[in-house]
RNA sequence: GGAGACGUGGCCGAGUGGUCGAAGGCGCUCCCCUGCUAAGGGAGUAAGCGGUUUGUAGCCGUUUCGAGGGUUCGAAUCCCUUCGUCUCCGCCA
């Protein structure tokens, strides 16, 4: 949600940076609309104050028992209630005119935000570790043979339906194994506070970090009206929605382990082979919610946090800055973290970070108050993958497969594996 | 799912149609007093929107007593709807 102040000041600045991420001039509609509606509110509150004064003067006059006065003045004000009526019918109908307008522009990208098109021209930061070298041809996770019997679309298809996966046995236990070492790196290591949230929330959830109105296209809803959520960045960010914090609280540090869900509307044809791309799917969420000259430190350290999990995997990744075509609707600076994957031999999105601002903050009204000062302020708030489990799996998968079609586990699952180390060629944990 | 109760300011809690943005208390801020501490005295203490303004100051107006609608000249107070919380029953992981 922008702040109509802020676009009424400077318009010009408003409709540059729209322009950056290749949307068109928005300020002309919106000024428009606002004038009309402050000039509506107006005449409204006019018509309102006379109302109310001449009301007074009626509670006056029946406690003072002057019959006459008092039914003259009845009278009055109730003429005057019709006119009221049709007025704030007006101001209203503008005001909510111009709030579904502005719930459906995206966020302004910062400065920094390499100015694109699409994914093609994301800005490459940073690489770690090196692709694994192999003295055989890799193949795609779902073509390792130790992984063909743990992995079953095709009963998940007949069960559900496409984009849908029946994970059993090693892969099971090695999926699960992968949240719970993110789980437990991020609340004993990162700070953040574990939380287990709903998956199903109303609409107004939905409305404060940006997946509606614009996106319903993309998310699942069931028959009474709640919405499956795409990521628990709905969930975590709308914990403090509505509410005024203590500065002392922030920054607040969530994670959750949960599942997703995702119509994936639009991409048919894309990654229709193994689980890359899946209706439902388990995410660790990272989410923070910051006093506004924090935010850009928090997006460093949440980054990191992500990137901490995959270097404790021993797996290779790259770091990009997304292009304002390629950020998401209330980002206002995203890094995608990309890792290796040897069966389809390039970088794969496995972590997206990014700083909203106030953008959501504004449209869920969580805000914050500096001890000695009087005004509430809108806090940042932030949200990153800390990471895609499903997507880990086959990082994993693909990255610790042998020539005999067996995989090595990385260290750090070990403890979590009950101490075995590899998923033998037979699917058996060795 | 059935029956009932409730939803007031940062918190607690009065208030059942008239000048209520709302008593009182707590908390917080400032001041006074007290040689620390504790206690005491006084004042202040919501937010949104619109207007005015050089001004995120002040002033004026307006809205807000979970939300939405209605009755009424007038509603925190009455009616309807809805959301939420709690209690009892049923069901159930």
């Amino acid at each position: 949600m922008h702040d109509i102040r802020a676009i009424r000041e400077n318009p010009t600045a408003f409709d540059a940076a729209l322009a950056r991420r290749g949307n068109d001039p928005m300020s002309p509609t919106i000024l428009a609309i606002d004038e009309e509606r402050r000039a509506k509110i107006t005449r409204a509150e006019a018509a309102l104050a006379e109302r109310n004064a001449a009301s007074k003067l009626v509670g006056a006059a029946k406690a003072s028992g002057d019959d006459a006065e008092f039914e003259r003045l009845r009278a009055l004000v109730s003429d005057k209630k019709t006119e009221v009526a049709a007025l704030e019918e007006e101001a209203k109908g503008m005001d909510a005119k111009l709030n579904d307008l502005l719930m459906t522009i995206p966020n302004l990208p910062y400065d920094d935000a390499p100015m694109g098109a699409d994914e093609n021209d994301n800005v490459e930061m940073h690489k770690w570790g090196t692709p694994p070298v192999l003295d055989f041809e890799p193949v795609e996770h779902f073509d390792i043979k130790s992984v063909t019997r743990g992995m079953d679309f095709e009963t998940a298809a007949k069960l559900s339906g496409s984009r849908f996966v029946i994970l059993s046995g090693a892969i099971a236990r090695t999926h699960r194994a992968l949240a719970q070492f993110m789980l437990d790196v991020h609340t004993t290591e990162n700070g953040l506070t574990e939380v287990n949230a709903p998956v199903l929330v109303r609409d107004e959830t939905m409305l404060g970090t940006g997946q509606l109105p614009k996106f319903a296209e993309d998310s699942y809803q069931t028959t009474n009206g709640w919405w499956l959520i795409p990521t628990s960045e709905v969930t975590l960010t709308s914990i403090p929605a509505g509410t005024t914090m203590d500065d002392e609280s922030l920054p607040k540090r969530f994670t959750a382990h949960s599942l997703c869900f995702r119509s994936e509307a639009g991409s048919a044809g894309r990654d229709t082979s193994g689980m890359l791309r899946q209706h439902q799917f388990e995410k660790v969420e990272m989410v923070s919610i910051t006093k506004p000259e924090e935010s850009d430190a928090e997006l460093e350290r949440m980054t990191k946090c992500a990137e901490g999990i995959l270097e404790r995997l021993n797996l290779a990744y790259r770091t990009v800055k997304l292009c304002t075509g390629d950020m998401g609707f209330g980002a206002r600076r995203t890094y995608d973290i990309e890792v290796w994957l040897p069966g389809q031999n390039t970088y794969r999105e496995i972590s997206s970070c990014s700083t909203c601002g106030d953008f959501q903050s504004r449209r869920m009204n969580a805000r914050f108050k500096r001890t000695g000062e009087k005004k509430p302020e809108f806090v940042h708030t932030l949200n990153g993958s800390g990471l895609a489990v499903g997507r880990c799996l086959i990082a994993v998968l693909e990255n610790g497969q042998q020539a005999d079609g067996s995989v090595n586990l990385p260290d750090v699952l070990h403890p979590y594996m009950g101490g075995k180390t590899k998923i033998n060629a037979d699917g058996s944990l060795g």
